[in-house]
DNA sequence: TCGACGGGTTACAAAACGGTTATAACGTCA
DNA sequence: TGACGTTATAACCGTTTTGTAACCCGTCGA
């Protein structure tokens, strides 16, 4: 599990590389928003701490930037009583925050708890029912049919879908994972793709068997 | 989603309750340690905010109290600049503070976060005697008969008086809680949900025995 | 006895929702 | 560049949900 931590302060930089280094992850650390940038291209972590603060690119841009090509967890740093950063963080995509000073335990356990809701601690086994996905091939197989092609957008909305197969997955929910923050509110385009997934993968497009509509609430997959 | 709200500043405790209803939560207030912790008692809620400084128990105590008998999210207040206050509250249990003043916003995201950390956004298990309430699915179910489908609106009233089951909630409450600040004042909307409701959950719609109407006061829901 | 009032019921209109289709904008790759 | 697959935006339709108004019918006090 790769972990990448930027901060400009080194000592406490040296303190988050050292805690999660303790804990068994591997840490990359950069000390400015470019460098995080890069790192964050170079390296593909699982997780991303942000100091607000920082020189060359705030936390703020680095998310901003992050967010607009992965759904990665993203932690941030903030300091103590500015809470107009944090909801702007929170705003910007970022998962969790963190005051500054934390305890090395609150930080583990929060690092923990982002990498157990993003599913990552258990390399999520993408199948549910007669639904295998693909995500390397970006393909499904239903049942023994032929694997189908999937479009980005839809392997995501299925993935989506198979992590919480047989649960009612909300909207909002939906157009925030797929689309990430900015899709939120536009009803359309999550119409539309479950329209299109609904052709590939259903018998029956009309009358749907797999992937349902809660009226109301949103979508789930039934699984037998 | 219940939510105890304890503050001994009138303002403050105003502000918190309406931009949390708004928000569609239910409150419950108290304006010192020892009616926080009879209301925590009494009203078993979701989330509980303290504020540090407050006569008959302090936040400290009453924190206290609370965590030897629950792990509900504990949101602390404190007034900028007391560190020490804050070290010891996080040692009590508290799960995150907040230094006044703060924005509405700030709140709010806040309480989202604390609320989704919990695993209380939406897996709360919303029961009552013989209802049990489905928020993802928008269902309830009724004893052993098979699950109901519900609107929004049918959805939000039926928690709030499960919530509060056994208890008259005022209509003005309902309307509230309901509709967001836009609806108070007109009885014909609730009378009009009430009915719906009533037509799908009760046996016989014209003979209530669960969704009991309480005259000139409110609505309550009765279990056996 | 009357009439105002609160609550229930009925009926209908307005708005929102979900599915569908069409079309435009965008990105990629030959 | 142009063809193609993908994604975004808009319009339309039938259905459900919600809002609004009217009427009914008890109760209660003048």
């Amino acid at each position: 599990m790769k972990i990448l931590s930027a901060d400009d302060d080194k000592d406490s930089l040296a303190l988050i590389a050292f805690t999660l280094s303790q804990a068994g992850y591997l840490v990359v650390k950069a000390s400015d928003g470019v460098q995080a940038l890069r790192a964050f291209e170079s390296e593909g972590p699982d997780l991303v701490i942000l100091d607000i603060n920082m020189p060359g690119a705030t936390g703020f841009q680095v998310c901003e930037q992050i967010r607009t090509k992965s759904r990665v967890p993203v932690m941030m740093l903030t300091v103590r009583g500015e809470e107009e950063d944090l909801v702007r963080a929170l705003e910007l995509g970022a998962d969790d925050y963190l005051s500054k000073p934390f305890s090395p335990r609150t930080l583990l356990a929060r690092v923990k708890a982002l990498l157990r809701r993003a599913g990552m601690e258990n390399t999520a086994p993408l199948a549910a029912g007669r639904i295998r996905l693909d995500v390397d091939e970006h393909t499904v197989q239903v049942g023994s049919n032929p694997p189908l092609r999937l479009t980005k957008l839809e392997l995501r909305l299925l993935q989506m879908l198979i992590a919480n197969s047989g649960h009612t997955v909300s909207s909002d929910r939906l157009l925030m994972q797929v689309w990430g923050h900015k899709g939120s509110g536009d009803r359309q385009l999550l119409k539309q793709l479950v329209h299109r997934l609904r052709q590939k993968i259903e018998v029956d497009p009309a009358a749907p068997q797999m992937l349902q509509t809660a009226p109301g609430a949103g979508y789930k997959l039934v699984v037998d």
